[in-house]
DNA sequence: CTTGCCCACTCGTCTATACGAGTATGCCTC
DNA sequence: GAGGCATACTCGTATAGACGAGTGGGCAAG
């Protein structure tokens, strides 16, 4: 077994009334913050930590499964404990959706993906009609039944978000937005050229921990959160012409909003 | 040992290759999600689950941290484990710093809590003047030295959200904004009247784990993420006036934000 | 009736052990 | 050199047991 790195982790204070696994989840978290440990570093391995601390294995694990609910570690099966490498955060401006971002030939996801050196891709995308949920009928009027677009976005082979988009029927339905591509621009450009000219967006931010299907989906590792966001498109009219159901990976993302101070 | 409720909990399946903790966290999930335990009710201890599954007390507690770290549980010691319930949620609207908001005499976030019902409360405040991080400096430009005001909000008794304003030394240096008190409107208002008339705000939202110092001050229970919120407030000039650094606790708000669709 | 103690029950912490399964490396064979 | 296999090391899962500490109810003493 290999020698610890010397200097890198220090004794257990056996006076401390502080539980021996939070004080080796102590010692690791200093390292790492103070990058004894880089992004993407291995951590000693449990064993190594066993022998190093003198206690026993699930100790060593319940230590460093503190670490992972807080995100700061991930282990592989085989290989090691590492120190999380942040992904590249993709920064959602409150301007995304203005029209004059919308008249190019790719959509919004691609175009920025490209400009940031990223590989975009679309899949997983299925185009249905259901009936509606209560939630999405309070948002978006009476339709029992909607259309529904769900996709995921991918970057670099990662997925990062996973949306639903959910419009009325009788906006949606026969024209180009039931189509798996909806073409140029997306469905805002095709909701304006059908008559549905955009006036403004609700949008609703939230965090939680991902169910386990969100894990799967996202392939999110341990302590990784969840922004649910929900928009809701209105048009000239007052009218709610979509509702998008957005969960995204909260690692990849920032949001930015603009608020004027009327 | 009581007996279990009948029909609550099912078997295991030996033959699936799903871990057993797993399968155990996974039959516990659904019957909160069905509400066969409802908020706030106690699951089976774990010497109950031990004997229904048939499995010994550490797999039991490694299924019942699964559902903690997911939010779904919280465990108290001596008590048991019970479905956290969901605390209200204080939902910011993205004109809360409407001018229109700050003639009161109370701050907005008095008013609002005391509308919703709720028993607001400030603590922890501390203002001083200090040294500019590379972060704030980015924001706010250059100066080196700027004033801190540190404050935690509190809903009846609980904390939901921890905030630090940093303000430029020449704008808030010996004014009203220097006091604990800033008076009525808050900073907001005293920045328009002297001459800081405010034109918007950007906001940044991430979310993420909370560090072990966000969970001691904002009492956060396993599995609970919060929002980090930076906001930057400009003045008619352009200039930066103040930023202002929030962390919330993810399951007391929900963020709603209005764009145009310019 | 009230006070205080005991006890049963709860979760928290820790040890020691065992086997399984994924990964990487190096050596041996061809 | 290429392929395949053995092996050592990694984390994953699970058992059995021990003691500690917080909680709450009941019982006994006052």
């Amino acid at each position: 077994m290999a020698a610890l790195p010397s200097g890198v982790l220090g004794a257990l204070d056996p006076t401390s009334d502080r539980a021996v696994f939070r004080q080796i989840a102590d010692q690791l978290r200093e390292a790492i913050d103070k990058g004894r440990f880089k992004e993407g570093a291995k951590l000693p391995s449990e064993a190594e930590l066993t022998e190093h601390f003198g206690v026993s294995r699930m100790t060593v694990r319940n230590s460093l499964s503190i670490l992972q609910s807080e995100g700061l570690v991930s282990s592989e099966h085989g290989r090691g404990v590492f120190v999380r490498p942040r992904p590249p955060v993709r920064r959602l401006a409150s301007d995304r959706f203005a029209r004059r971002h919308r008249d190019q030939g790719k959509s919004a996801f691609t175009v920025e993906a490209e400009a940031a050196g990223s590989r975009p891709e679309v899949d997983s995308l299925e185009v249905r009609e259901e009936r509606s949920t209560p939630e999405i009928s309070a948002r978006l009027g009476s339709a029992r039944k909607v259309l529904a677009r769900r996709r995921r976005y991918l970057m670099d082979g990662k997925p990062v978000e996973f949306a639903t988009s959910y419009l009325p029927l009788d906006i949606a339905r026969n024209t180009p937005i039931a189509e798996p591509n909806p073409g140029p621009g997306g469905i805002y450009a095709r909701l304006e050229e059908l008559g549905h000219r955009l006036e403004h967006f609700d949008e609703e931010v939230r965090a939680r921990m991902p169910a386990p299907d969100e894990v799967k989906t996202l392939r999110l590792a341990s302590g990784v959160p969840v922004i649910h966001l929900v928009r809701t498109a209105y048009d000239t009219e007052g009218r709610a012409v979509e509702v998008c159901d957005t969960v995204m990976a909260a690692d990849a993302y920032v949001l930015a909003y603009q608020l004027p101070a009327t």
